[in-house]
DNA sequence: CTGCATCCAGCTAGATACTG
DNA sequence: CAGTATCTAGCTGGATGCAG
């Protein structure tokens, strides 16, 4: 029981939801980041590492098995001491890449709005009762 | 300390990265499903709740409070008894709604593969190590 | 360098019961 | 109808140490 078990599956799979199938792949802390780090090309696992800064070598590691289970990332090892390990996106990865794109550049555009929003709704709670 | 406790700022704030907003708002389990109850327009409390099945009015409740805060949702109050409450999307959460619904359909289209990659996956599982 | 195992604090969300 | 409150099991992810 180390690795071979086999994460039960989350009870939102709402019928008809493509939307949940995508979460539960990209909703967890780290994976849309780690998406990311990989949307130049083939890179290290210490690069991703670097890259996805503040990530834990555990996540990283289990992200990383995660969307390759899920068909997203490819796993290449370099069979020399110390190892090599490359991963890059696979294909079905790089049509993801584009709604996860879309969504990260509505962060940028609106993120301040939503700040807003937020300061300004904290300021009129009072009224709300 | 009711619904004023301030949630605490996820620390996964990576710097630059319009994703992690976007995760911060759209990331926990019920909420991008409770978006698209509102994708239609004007919803009651209610009928959010059976569109999203399985979700209890605790969660209902906190997660429409969060997008209400974020500036995503509108709630609009009938003073009738029982009370008449409505939700609906703001010109924001409009905007967001555009890529999450391709991200649903990504998840649609591209699902099965998926499911084939980790069937497969875990079929040629002994092969690593 | 890459990755696994273990321990554990804290958060998430489900169940349940009560209110205006 | 539309919430609020409490209690808690279980999951998530961080820290640390070991290994090929």
């Amino acid at each position: 029981m180390t690795s071979s078990n086999r994460k039960k599956q989350p009870d939102f799979t709402l019928a008809g939801c493509g939307y949940s199938r995508v979460l539960d792949i990209i909703s967890n802390k780290w994976t849309g980041l780690v998406i990311y780090a990989l949307e130049n090309g083939q890179i290290r696992y210490g690069e991703i590492s670097r890259k996805v800064d503040g990530i834990s070598k555990k996540m990283l590691t289990e992200t990383l098995r995660k969307l390759e289970r899920d068909g997203i990332v490819k796993r290449h090892i370099t069979p020399v001491v110390p190892p090599i390990v490359d991963y890059s996106l696979t294909a079905l990865g790089e049509t993801l890449l584009e709604p996860m794109k879309e969504l990260r550049q509505w962060g940028r555009t609106n993120y301040s709005e939503v700040e807003e929003a937020r300061a300004n709704y904290d300021r009129t709670l009072p009224e709300r009762g």
